[in-house]
DNA sequence: GTCGGTGATGTCATCACGTGACATCACTGG
DNA sequence: CCAGTGATGTCACGTGATGACATCACCGAC
């Protein structure tokens, strides 16, 4: 992190960063798959408890309400340290070999999420639709927090993005 | 395409396509920026043709409303070689490097449609969110298109979907 | 008709990413 | 104390990607 932030990310070799941590390139790709990867490694927390949260929900609730569910534990996690995460942030942003890793880490969130409904009864294009919403809700906030003030809480930017989505999708088709 | 599809992405080399169209691999990098770019070539004239129609929807249509119609002319051009896109898009789908790339252009394609509204006036927040899921309705629909017989038409799947978008977003946030 | 420029291509050298195979060494349970 | 296990190093290699320079065909100006 420190090295990409220093000379960017595409002017950091593997072996610049292995080095710093006294090892070899290869001993850096047997802990990461990839040079992105180690930007994005612990994400599997945050499936993890999307997929648990989401378990939680009885499965009266609409779709969506589920999704909220969900959204609320991962802000849960992802708010917890507003100076790493405008750091993490600023690297990806720069670079788009990185916004594509997590773009894709996004959608694979989505996919379990959009799973999750399905398991619950939702049927397949509503799940998706409502899984995606909540990947779009999720990126609009944590872009809108990160920007914004350290003391400010993830989950009250969350719900009222998703209230703003609510409001716009529903605009012009009553 | 088809050494693509015959023997799979990974395992085709950019030598391998080159030689198989007479040049050399130097050639092919100075066509296409990478060894995923020449499955994404054209992608301009698709994100040429959202901003346009974007540009002439009046000012006072609602953001979802101007988004519908941008998606229309998606569709249009998206809609028009089924066999192709089938194809394509069980490439793509393979292969983890270039599911990446298509959402990277996606996320293009939403960021521009953002811009788009925002200069038609629509606050930030509410362009992104009306953006971005104008993007889960063309990734949704075109996915269910590509799935489905020949002859359907994908405008109508997007016009389909829309409305189911605005229905899952808004049950239960009344 | 020739000259000179321009664009597309080839050749060569070079890096960086990523992986397989094998060796080494520290640690740990029996 | 020994065998096994896991983390690391070393080496070799294929592939993706780029810079520098040469070549060649084509085309307009004179």
């Amino acid at each position: 992190m420190r090295l990409y932030v220093e000379r960017g990310y595409e002017q950091t070799t593997v072996a610049d960063i292995a080095s710093e941590a006294g090892l070899t390139a290869r001993t850096f790709f047997r802990h990461f798959a990839d040079k992105r990867e180690v930007l994005f490694a612990g994400s599997e927390f945050l499936r993890d408890a999307v997929v648990k949260s989401l378990a939680g929900v009885p499965a009266t609730a609409e779709p969506m309400q589920a999704v909220a569910v969900a959204l609320d534990a991962t802000a849960e996690l992802l708010g917890r340290d507003h100076r790493h995460s405008r750091l993490r942030q600023s690297v990806i942003m720069a670079t788009a070999e990185l916004r594509e890793r997590e773009l894709i880490k996004m959608a694979t969130m989505a996919a379990l999420m959009a799973e999750g409904l399905r398991e619950r009864g939702v049927p397949a294009r509503d799940a998706a639709l409502a899984a995606e919403s909540g990947a779009v809700v999720l990126r609009v906030a944590f872009e809108q927090w990160v920007e914004g003030p350290a003391d400010a809480d993830l989950r009250a930017v969350m719900r009222d993005t998703l209230a703003r989505l609510t409001a716009v999708t529903g605009a012009g088709f009553s």
